[in-house]
DNA sequence: GTAAACCCTAGGTGTTACACACAGGTCAAT
DNA sequence: ATTGACCTGTGTGTAACACCTAGGGTTTAC
């Protein structure tokens, strides 16, 4: 039976993030009747180490207590999981083009400025670089 | 004189985003006498405005207050937009490479799995599908 | 005149995945 | 017995709001 600690050492993730999958039901430790601290087994290693390959993967903690759950009742995950990833790959679509545009709004922006002099405030406009772009 | 719902219907921005500015310090309304509720002025379609195209360069609402805080020391705030775009620049092509590297690995799991059979819980993998990529 | 419909307010919660801080209990070694 | 390292639970902070609640005000229709 491993504390937080050792969970920690033996799968390289912080016992802040191991307390964290614990609060949220990710991981269920029984505790010790000595001092009431947490304890794992070996199958959480195994767990924790899943749940960082699925986060490597684009699952959110919530779609892996969902496989963790279709799991525990007996049903295959897997169609689940191409469910969603098929989500996380059209929503990670939209965030890369949205910073995409991001970026060339930014890129230009800097460079229009780059050549542009400094302005006082003075009342009426709050950054004329800022403003200078309608 | 404008309330919260009036500006938000001249700058097109919801009042729950006003209220939220008006709680962080970005706009500073003053209180009817009548019924405490917060009154606008002119220059804040203005400044709401600006908030809306900083924010559409990437500027975090933190850094619109710090313009505006420059603004009203009488500082030219323009050296510090130009710093503060050019970390949010470098932050965004992080970010960039890391969705782009997400998005590699999302698409290569979905094509694997795609011809993948499903699998039934037998209490050794979790999901093979997701355990099958080391 | 009154009731429905709609406006406003403050304050609290939820979102993501933890990091950090705090006050206090526990443990091995000295 | 004390020191120092480690453990516990709990609460706060992160970004930028959206949503909800409970309460009060106002306007409009009948």
């Amino acid at each position: 039976m491993l504390t937080v600690s050792e969970l920690s050492k033996a799968t390289q993730v912080t016992p802040d993030a191991i307390r964290h999958y614990v609060s949220i039901g990710l991981l269920t430790p029984s505790r010790s009747p000595d001092n009431g601290y947490k304890l794992f087994g070996d199958g959480d290693i195994r767990k924790v180490k899943f749940i960082r390959r699925a986060k490597g993967l684009g699952f959110t903690l919530r779609d892996i207590q969902t496989i963790f759950d279709n799991s525990h009742d007996g049903l295959s995950p897997c169609p689940a999981v191409r469910d969603i990833i098929q989500q996380r790959i059209n929503e990670n679509r939209s965030k890369l083009a949205e910073l995409n545009s991001l970026q060339q709004r930014m890129d230009d922006a800097l460079e229009k400025w780059q050549s542009m002099p400094d302005g006082e405030p003075d009342g009426e406009a709050i950054c004329h670089l800022i403003e200078s772009l309608i």
